[in-house]
RNA sequence: GGCCGGUUCGUCUAUCGGUUAGGACAGCCCCCUUUCACGGGGCAAAGACGGGUUCGAUUCCCGUACCGGCUACCA
């Protein structure tokens, strides 16, 4: 029988979720999803100095309005926990110990100072960062150069230390990526790793391992830039006796910035005006606010979508995407082995088609959350009919503030520069005429309003074309919207008439 | 420097040896629209370079160039 699906995505709390988190979140997601498998969120927080209060919540935040909910995590439990490394701290050192005992690891003495003098005495043109590897660990403070009994000494006393991974000399590594096919490294340009640092935590090397294997994970799924460590892990895959379960890997490929070369970092969105990061995200530290895809106006379905298009594709030529539609195409063979420079206009394309293909029930209660934060209260029904009209005219969620805000408030400003070069009395006649029939008017609907219009156009002898515009400014206070009298049927009567009044009033006094 | 990975229109990409190299975003033009959009139609735009293999290479192999990643007791 199969193994079932297991895939975990393994974060470390240190900031803010960005794209190419997300992005492999939603391949592990997927991919879970699409075997009938289990989604694993493990938090790697082993690095005490870079953790940052309120990540992990932020993560799970995030995950939660991308839709992507794992099966197992330290928030949702599992018959893995506990799911933090921190909180398994434990249960590692057993394995490095079995490592050492094999002799396919060491202990290492060398103070931080040490390792500093080392690299600063053998750096040189041809290598500028000498690695501790199978060539310069004969000349440093561990226990394959001190005897034994130095050793016992060394760890009888406390003496802080680390445990390295013994890389063998010039042996052939390799294994087939699900994306890329075969890699293999020589084992002697591999330096040895720290599996165990002198606090008594696993470094990742070591704990990715040790969890996969403990977690029962059967694909492990991660950026681009874990590739160059493989060797490192495929060797403790073998070491621990574990071979027979290691995961199949994958290798994903990294998001570029837009312009120029290089991995996409936060500077890039702020320095180009978007967000790299998925919801928006506080420094503890600064108190400095990074906007994310949400806040700035995103669909959960259209970022998720946008993010599963940056470097996947069903091999069609769909684009659009929902959740379900992903997990049934998705393959980890279809991936692309290049990075993708990441376009947010192209990302605002996929907003603008999901607010379109969405229903306005879909979206009356974002749209009213929006108004309101913009001081708009809208009402319900009115607003779904507003919604209708207007979205396939917003990219982003804000642009319903200013694409409705008029329906419901009246404007405060009127773009009456573009009215009055061509004004004069016989307009300005019109339009009383105008409002005095539309008070008077019965039947307060689109068409017929549209009637009236002509037909006091065409007593005035006046072309509709240029009275229309100036109506338009009135009502909206501006040259955008929907149908003129489609906004007069909606606002009402009595607004209409106001509104082309209060214009009338200021044109005359201007 | 070393190791590993990558390379099709400006950008994201299709192509599993034979295509006028297709689509999408952005750009430009036209239509629709008495506004702005939506929509429809069109134009322009690509196989990094050099060698092989082959009847035939964007596709397979090698080299070069360029780009990226890694090179921490960080992940």
């Amino acid at each position: 029988m199969e193994k079932k699906v297991r895939v975990r995505f393994a974060p470390s709390p240190t900031g803010g979720l960005h794209l190419g988190g997300v992005r492999t979140v939603l391949f592990n997601y997927l991919f879970a999803k699409k075997h009938g498998g289990d989604f694993i969120v493990r938090i790697e927080d082993t690095d005490q100095t870079r953790f940052v209060e309120g990540a992990e919540e932020y993560i799970f935040n995030t995950l939660a309005w991308c839709g992507l909910t794992p099966d197992e995590s330290p928030l949702h439990g599992g018959p893995y926990a506990p799911y933090r490394q921190s909180e398994r701290k434990a249960s590692y050192k057993q394995y490095a110990d079995q490592l050492v005992q094999a002799g396919y690891a060491y202990y290492a003495f060398d103070t931080p100072a040490e390792l500093e003098k080392m690299r600063a005495e053998y750096k040189t043109d041809e290598n500028p960062s000498p690695q501790y590897n199978h060539l310069l660990r004969t000349k440093m403070h561990n226990s394959l150069t001190l005897s034994e009994a130095e050793v016992s000494e060394l760890l009888a006393a406390g003496t802080p230390h680390v445990v390295r991974i013994k890389m063998p000399l010039d042996e052939t590594v390799s294994f087939t990526d699900m994306i890329r096919g075969e890699v293999s490294f020589n084992t002697s340009q591999v330096d040895d790793k720290v599996l165990l640092k002198a606090d008594g935590m696993p470094t990742y090397h070591l704990a990715v391992v040790v969890d996969d294997y403990l977690m029962k994970i059967t694909h492990a799924f991660r950026g681009e830039e874990w590739l160059p460590s493989a060797p490192v892990h495929i060797l403790l895959w073998k070491y621990l006796g574990w071979s027979a379960e290691m995961p199949q890997w994958a290798h994903l490929p990294l998001i570029l910035k837009p312009d120029g070369n290089g991995k996409l970092s936060k500077r890039d969105g702020d320095r180009l005006g978007f967000p790299v990061f998925a919801m928006d995200w506080t420094d503890p530290k600064t108190g400095e606010t990074t906007i994310g895809f949400k806040e700035r106006g995103f669909l959960p379905e259209a970022f998720v979508n946008l993010l599963a298009l940056l470097g996947w594709n069903d091999g069609t030529d769909n684009e659009v995407f929902t959740m379900d539609e992903l997990i049934a195409a998705f393959s980890m063979e279809r991936v692309h082995k290049g990075g993708a420079k990441f376009n947010y206009e192209k990302a605002l394309w996929y907003n603008q088609e999901w607010i379109k293909r969405a229903t306005s029930a879909q979206l009356v209660e974002q749209v009213a959350e929006t108004l309101a934060a913009a001081g708009v209260a809208a009402d319900g029904a009115i607003l779904l009919r507003v919604i209708d009209l207007v979205k396939e005219r917003c990219t982003l969620m804000a642009d319903f503030v200013t694409q409705g805000s008029f329906f419901f408030v009246s404007p405060s400003e009127w773009d009456t520069a573009s009215i009055q070069p061509k004004w004069n009395d016989q307009k300005n006649m019109f339009f009383i005429e105008l409002a005095k029939a539309f008070e008077s008017s019965i039947v307060w609907e689109a068409h017929d309003l549209e009637n009236t219009f002509k037909e006091i156009t065409a007593a005035h002898g006046l072309k509709p074309g240029e009275l229309m515009l100036p109506l338009r400014i009135m009502l909206v206070g501006g040259k955008f919207g929907p149908g003129v009298f489609d906004i007069a049927e909606i606002i009402g009567k009595q607004e209409t008439v106001n509104r082309i009044q209060k214009v009338l009033s200021i044109l005359e006094h201007n």
